[in-house]
DNA sequence: CGTCTATTTGAATGTACTCAAAAGCGGTGG
DNA sequence: CCACCGCTTTTGAGTACATTCAAATAGACG
């Protein structure tokens, strides 16, 4: 089965004829690798979807540093909620890591669903209050942990990323530049 | 009109019946300066919409030291997100900060709720974007952004907030300590 | 194989923190 | 109504965590 309906199906149960609709809404793509899939300034008209493959949305400060707000691989959704929401130009690039083919859902598409399938409000509402709540908790974590137990709960939270992300960009998901990651994890190596 | 009703028709229309039924779901009630709604450790059972007053939710970390998720003040809803939604024991205290009265809604009543007027599924899904919008604006805020500058942008963004809430509370938010928070202040104005 | 990017390492620097003490402020009770 | 107590804010000195800049090394990709 499509693993977006699977992905649907663990939140609310759709009928076959609302499973056709919901296909008939999106469609697939493939991107390859280092392709954008939405520029900062530009207003983001679609939500993704990953099937296969990695994603990332991350901004860009006035002192040209990158910023990483999401990865996103099999089975998650990516978007800039802001631009997304208000049909405003937003200041998130999202940027594909690794070779991917995703479900792509525009915002129309995705205001006729929420009217002809009203369970799907309900979907995307969970998907959303998971999405807060792992945003608040991050939140939390910056405010209140070290550069190191931030490193260390991410290790933990995330142990196949850690493998297929470039060092570089986990560093700026944690808030720490990439030199200093290198540095910590070589001092996390010899006092352990 | 009820402030909450008032609240809801910024996003969805109810019929009459329906605005009887969510008011016979919710319960006012009124609240002393630093009484805890909700402990940290125990399950967060309700949602508050604050009428009047002011309230926060925080953390305490290992080191004792808190950290302001949230404050919310007229016309804001507040809870702890994670254990609202999971029914666990979560680790946000939330407190009074001004005499408040606020609008209380169970869980329970939410649940029943959103069976029985679709449209609050609606409802809450748009606060919640919202809500989720924020929190990741902060997030890449705190990645990306000078303390002072932080501080600029939340004067910038809730100036009416500055004069009712103690400064510790706002470093505590804005991510710095009490006593860093006051040196920033008085070089700000020196250098300026 | 060569080029480009990512990672490591080091030295110097800076931003924000800790600890301590003094000053300010508000509420409460005598 | 004033005095006192507790909490918040300010100020200062010393420190630590993380950054910047620079250079060397390693690794990936065409």
């Amino acid at each position: 089965m499509e693993p977006i309906l699977h992905n649907i199906a663990k939140h609310v149960t759709l009928t076959e004829e609302e499973k056709e609709l919901f296909l008939s809404k999106v469609k697939t793509q493939h991107f390859k690798s280092k392709s954008l899939l939405l520029n900062a300034g530009e207003i983001c008209k679609h939500s993704y979807f990953v099937n296969s493959g990695m994603l990332r949305s991350f901004n860009i400060n006035d002192n040209i540093v990158e910023h990483v707000l999401s990865f996103a691989c099999e089975g998650w959704w990516i978007s800039d909620m802001y631009s997304y929401i208000s049909q405003k130009p937003g200041n998130l690039f999202i940027e594909v890591l690794e070779d991917a083919e995703v479900v792509v859902l525009s915002k129309e598409n995705q205001e006729v669903l929420y009217a002809e399938i009203p369970k799907l409000e309900r979907f995307f509402r969970i998907l959303i209050e998971n999405s807060l709540v792992a945003h608040q908790e991050r939140l939390m974590d910056n405010l209140s942990l070290s550069a190191e137990e931030r490193f260390e709960k991410f290790c933990k939270k995330y142990p196949t990323l850690i493998q297929k992300i470039p060092q570089k960009q986990i560093a700026s998901f944690i808030g720490v530049t990439p030199e200093f990651l290198s540095k910590m994890k070589s001092r996390m190596l010899r006092t352990k």
